[in-house]
RNA sequence: GGAGGGGUGGCUGAGCGGUUGAAAGCGGCGGUCUUGAAAACCGUUGUGGGGGUGACUCCACCCAGGGUUCGAAUCCCUGCCCCUCCGCCA
């Protein structure tokens, strides 16, 4: 851990995007943050106070200053050397001698190593302090503390009033065979469960269905790897602070994955994309492995949070100038699907304190579970601006302009599978214990009704 | 798992210690020519960063990370990836 970021310090705090960099791999990329935090630490001081966080910005300054007065003086170094070095040739070949220089340059070259193995100190440190910092919420996020800052955005459908008692899905679940807890805990543990028959089917009807409708909205379908290295989990901001959610293989070190969001974003990155190519969207169904850490006492019956799930997702790489809209789209394709399976929701603005690390704006679509009385997460679509591009250096070239900029990237659930059945299994139970099947799933499950 | 061979600019492909950021060809872009197009010819054509109002200039990058050297695309080490053959295997 760095000393920036060790003891009391809290870390929470909010600093622009653009000062987000990528990590040491890319030489370079230091200078613009340098430049931002010289020229913006009154707006960072605010940013910070504001949030009732604090972060050692000044020291942090003062580790940039270093680090650029070393590279300079690196920078001149190696320039004379290369001058110098040339000269040496030159003499070589018109056989004269050149040991003064030689020696001088050996000098010069112990010098020039000096300073680099200092750098290499700083940027670690700098590099490990950034990457421990969240995106900057947008100006249309509310200030708020938690999820009870969230404000409600729109509400679609009405839910069923029942004229019998609803159940809970694994009640519902259990009584017609579908879900079976108690194996999943015996074959591996605790938030794990096996589908057997009809629900096996609608696991894989839910995952059609939400990859055909995706599909038809120019999503291009992905099945990407769901073990990542470590480089792709930093690119979209899981690694390092988030190590503890996360399953990982020791060797060699893979980690499984939390989300399809990891790999498909990480599918360009370090690429320059060209301007006609963007938009790209992508869609993807993969299962995510989370450790909820902390979630202990929670959720702990049911199919609502398991170590295992099931998602498809959809992803997005859009210029910045669109970002915005496309996050509303991306918002709506997901609720659609919530549409046409006939379930009631609502949307909700996440407030600054809800949002997760990476996003600058985050809607959350929650599905109306009769079984619970109350609306539940299915879906989370956030717009990341260049936050995640930045670490993953994925950047794109504008017809006839120089240089090349970030890509924003998006992304959303469309949907959580195991969330959207028992949402299914809760809002369509009927007093007899049987569940009727949605319509636009009948085709995919070659049934109307699940029955035990 | 065993034995070899490789990774160079948008692509093909030279270079194997010193005017090589990189030959040549193809492609792309601009121009000449043409009624237009093709062909031909001429020119141009990577990324990031620093400095300068600017002409311009400096640094880094030939898979990645270390090392040797006054000097590395070129030599050494490690890793990753690709190819061929053998073995094994869903």
């Amino acid at each position: 851990m760095n000393e920036l970021l060790s003891g009391p310090v809290i870390l929470k705090l909010i600093m622009p995007a653009s000062i987000i960099s990528a990590t040491l791999r890319f030489k370079g990329d230091h200078m613009l943050d340098a430049r931002f935090v010289r020229e913006n630490i009154d707006v960072l001081k605010s940013a910070l106070g504001k949030r009732g966080a604090t972060a050692d910005l000044s020291g942090f300054a003062a580790l940039e200053e270093d680090r650029l007065r070393l590279l300079k003086e690196a920078e001149e170094l190696r320039n004379k050397r290369n001058v110098v070095s040339e000269e040496i040739g030159k003499l070589k070949r018109q056989g004269q001698s050149a040991d003064q220089l030689v020696s001088d340059m050996k000098t010069v070259a112990d010098r020039i190593k000096e300073i680099d193995e200092t750098l290499r100190g700083i940027e670690e440190q700098t590099s490990n302090f950034l990457l421990n910092i969240p995106n900057i919420p947008h100006g249309s996020v509310p200030e708020g503390k938690d999820e009870n800052d969230n404000t409600e955005t729109r509400r679609w459908g009405t839910p069923r009033e029942f004229d019998f008692t609803a159940l809970n899905h694994w009640d519902i679940a259990e009584a017609l065979d579908i879900i079976d807890f108690e194996r999943g805990a015996k074959i591996t543990g605790a938030r794990f469960a096996v589908m057997k028959g009809m629900g096996a089917r609608l696991e894989r009807a839910l995952m059609n269905f939400m990859l055909d409708l995706n599909t038809s909205k120019g999503f291009k379908e992905i099945f990407p790897p769901i073990l990542v290295n470590r480089e792709s989990m930093t690119g979209t901001g899981q690694l390092p602070k988030f190590a503890e959610e996360l399953f990982r293989t020791v060797d060699p070190e893979f980690y499984l994955i939390p989300t399809a969001e990891v790999p498909v974003t990480n599918i360009h990155r370090n690429e320059i994309l060209g301007e006609d190519q963007l938009p790209v969207y992508y869609t993807a169904y993969t299962p995510c492995f989370r450790r909820e850490a902390g979630s202990h006492g929670k959720d702990v019956r049911g199919l609502i949070r398991q170590h295992q799930f099931n998602k498809v997702e959809l992803v997005k790489f859009v210029k910045p100038e669109d970002s915005y809209n496309e996050l509303e789209s991306l918002t709506a394709a997901a609720e659609d699907i919530l549409q046409k399976l006939g379930l009631p929701y609502r949307t909700v603005l996440l407030c600054t304190g809800d949002m997760g690390f990476s996003s600058a704006k985050t809607y959350d679509i929650e599905v109306w579970l009769p079984g619970q009385q109350r609306y539940r997460e299915i879906s989370s679509c956030s717009n990341f601006e260049d936050f995640q591009a930045r670490r993953a250096n994925i950047r794109f070239k504008r017809e006839g302009k120089k240089g090349t900029e970030f890509v924003h990237t998006l992304n959303g659930s469309g949907l959580a599978i195991g969330r959207t059945l028992v949402a299914i299994l809760e809002n369509y139970q009927q007093k007899d214990g049987t569940v009727v099947i949605p319509e636009v799933l009948r085709s995919y499950m070659g049934a109307e009704l699940i029955k035990n």
